[in-house]
DNA sequence: GTAAAATGTTAGACAAGACTAACAAAATTT
DNA sequence: AAATTTTGTTAGTCTTGTCTAACATTTTAC
């Protein structure tokens, strides 16, 4: 059985293995906000659950059972994101929170239902892949709108930040999953990007909002 | 703040205030199935967080802060086991479970959403009452089954059991909230009664059947 | 290629919430 | 009303998950 830490621990390990390949303690103990001695522990005692790989010294990786375990935690998290936003009709903005308590509720029925209700759905309200029973996730690769070019015409796809205050940001310009930008200049000094849509034109981002945009073309 | 742990004391101190008027450290262990130690040194912690009013010996009483808390567990759980019936669709002998894990999300949000979305429902899918957004429960004071003569029709209001096994009990039965329920006869020796309703008749229900079935004229 | 900095580990303490064993008080029986 | 049973309490232990302080190893900088 794996409590409710544990999984809190798995699926941090499973987030930054995605973002940086592997995962040191440093990273993980600051992700989690806890001290590292504390994060050490843990893993030498997932370790001994199998589902971690622990050696001194090295970085650390999950194991195959780890990667199911974490996959399946996300899972319940992102479907409970869709139903909040889809079923109950809050806003993306709200919904994290809230799938980060319920994502530990132990009922597969709970989440069948959900999944169910919503149609299977393949991504959560962020854009983000929904991995499938056994944990599995499709990693679909785009890009960062940081990436793009001035004339560069893209959509939005997904945002790396479910924070309440990114989203609100994003809500206030009216910047939703699938609209489509025109990059109309990039500010060489800052990596600031001016961009067009929609109803609005000239709109300005700068570089840490733009790295948090994943864009398709 | 008032930890998961301590949220099911309050809750179970509730409860059995209701079924037996007070309450005393062993009926609370066995109702949580924890020794009786644990119980009594967990009503000295609530005792100082003013949740309950605790003295050697004498039996547990909640304060009015204690109620009120407890009330408000109790309308999360209940809001969430109409949710779960009403909009996801699972029968009421599914919910309990499910109820007892969600019933702890830390959400104004959430409750409320689905307060709204279900309507400001007053009673839950056993027929319970669900308190207000002060923790106030209505006592509605309905009779136990077993109160009833031969002769009389009444109809099924509540149950005050929600585990999964007796409500199956009663869906194979077709015994429904609201149901009309003619005795037909009373079994003396054993108090096991004979009921009509709908397209069944002469049902033998037993005396522990009869004394978890709440029912109006 | 050594010194300094960053990162990782060990050891020991602490709080929450559970337990057992032993003792104390209250209630019940006769 | 004394003996017995039931109920309640105290004391001390254990596990989980956290911490700090001290020490060890790796990496980076010069």
């Amino acid at each position: 059985m794996v409590s409710l830490t544990e999984e809190n621990y798995l699926k941090a390990l499973l987030s930054l293995a995605k973002e940086k390949g592997e995962v040191n303690v440093t990273d993980l103990s600051k992700h989690l906000g806890i001290k590292m001695p504390t994060a050490n522990s843990m893993m030498k005692k997932l370790a001994e659950k199998k589902l971690v790989v622990y050696e001194s010294y090295k970085p650390l990786r999950l194991t195959e059972k780890g990667k199911k375990t974490a996959g399946l935690i996300i899972r319940k998290h992102r479907l409970t994101e869709m139903f909040l936003v889809d079923k109950m009709g809050f806003g993306w903005e709200q919904v994290h929170e809230i799938a980060e308590q319920i994502e530990h509720i132990h009922s597969q029925d709970f989440f069948e239902k959900m999944d169910a209700l919503l149609g299977y759905p393949k991504f959560d309200p962020h854009g983000s892949p929904i991995p499938d029973k056994n944990g599995k996730m499709e990693w679909i690769s785009y890009q960062t709108l940081t990436h793009c070019g001035v004339g560069d015409v893209v959509y939005l796809a997904a945002v790396t930040n479910s924070s309440a205050e990114f989203l609100k940001f994003l809500n206030a310009r009216e910047l939703k999953l699938g609209t489509r930008l025109r990059i109309v200049a990039v500010e060489p000094f800052d990596k600031s990007m001016t961009i067009s849509y929609d109803g609005r034109s000239d709109e300005v981002l700068s570089a840490l909002v733009c790295e948090k945009l994943l864009v398709t073309l």
